[in-house]
DNA sequence: CCGTTAAGTCAGCGTTCGATGACTACAGAG
DNA sequence: CTCTGTAGTCATCGAACGCTGACTTAACGG
């Protein structure tokens, strides 16, 4: 039926997964709806991952979208929030894969691959940028407020804010990351992180 | 054994679904769970909600904590946070109910719960302070922040947000809040929802 | 054309799930 | 004390779960 490519397999297996953890969450997933999906023997799964688990971690598995860190200082944050907005999440059902591994926080290993992720590419970075003393807590509270945006947008479905575009949120950024960093942020970021609005 | 009382045996089926379901979330938690929870017949869950569903929805039910609306109004933002970080939701195991139930957010009828309470008892209050022309999107924008601030506290557990109490986050409430609404607004609320930090 | 290797399939294991119906035991009325 | 209604228990159902080992079949070098 299909031709033999075990690493073909695979990789329709994690893009399975990728979207059904992120839609549904780790539990109410079944190794079965995964193979269904690609189309593709459930055994295989753990012949190729180990356990369901295993696939988990690596079906999560994400690095920060190229670009985030390149441009003007004064821009990260309008990156960020473009991130959140703007970026095609297609292969994670639509959804920041941070705001959708929330649907799996259950379990520690997701709370702590979300932790990591959200200090090392967020906080951290945000971090530098703060003036102050306590630095830390004003990009933590930054990196909510970002945070909070994917949910609101994508998963409570607030009614203008999943209508906004990057444009309407602009001015709004500019004044937050000002007030929190305790520096001129701009609420727009010209060349964020690829071709931009589609 | 217990003494018989079928509205006490109700109580403590739906106090342990709440502790539950909050914690782990809808799909990890088993009628049996519940039931072993709380010393109780599982068959008995069936008997008084007719389906694990049933006491999904009855258990998810929550009123917004008293006196959030009493005081001044540039201190609401305050009582919000305030009902985020301080208030007592050990019944829910220690997480706002909202921030919580994100963990059942695969099902749409918690997901639609989640988009009511968030905008009966956030959004709409807020909108009516916020000065300007998009009033709806700022409201949502500062909404958005304080679910993404329960989140970072708890779920996601990042050092200083954890660790910092209302009166370290204080400035930056007012900050945001200020900057957002477009008027004046206090960071500290003097008699938030009750006895205040125990 | 054959034989080896690995990709893919199949039947089924032991367990747990949500849910049901028949049963037992206790409390209050007479 | 007995009767009766009901709170609580028990045995179990069929389906779905994660996972395993033995099997089949396609691809490829000789």
């Amino acid at each position: 039926m299909h031709k033999r490519d075990r690493e073909a397999t695979r990789a329709r297996l994690l893009e399975a997964a990728r979207l059904r953890f992120a839609r549904e969450g780790y539990d109410a997933t079944s190794v079965r709806d995964i193979a269904r999906d690609s189309g593709v023997d459930a055994t295989l799964i753990f012949r190729y991952f180990g356990s369901k688990k295993q696939l988990f971690e690596q079906a999560a598995a994400t690095d920060a979208p190229a670009g985030l860190f390149q441009g003007p200082e004064e821009e990260l944050v309008a990156r960020m929030v473009r991130t959140v907005v703007d970026h095609d999440w297609t292969e994670y059902g639509g959804e920041h894969p941070l705001v959708a591994m929330l649907r799996s926080s259950a379990h520690e290993d997701a709370r702590l691959r979300i932790r990591t992720e959200v200090c090392d590419t967020y906080v951290n970075a945000l971090r530098d940028l703060a003036a102050g003393e306590d630095a830390e807590l004003r990009a933590e509270l930054l990196s909510a407020w970002m945070v909070g945006i994917g949910i609101l947008r994508s998963v409570v479905a607030t009614p203008a804010l999943t209508q906004a575009s990057v444009a309407d949120l602009a001015p709004h950024i500019a004044t937050v990351a000002t007030g929190l960093l305790g520096r001129p942020m701009s609420g727009t970021a010209d060349q964020g992180d690829g071709p931009g609005p589609a």
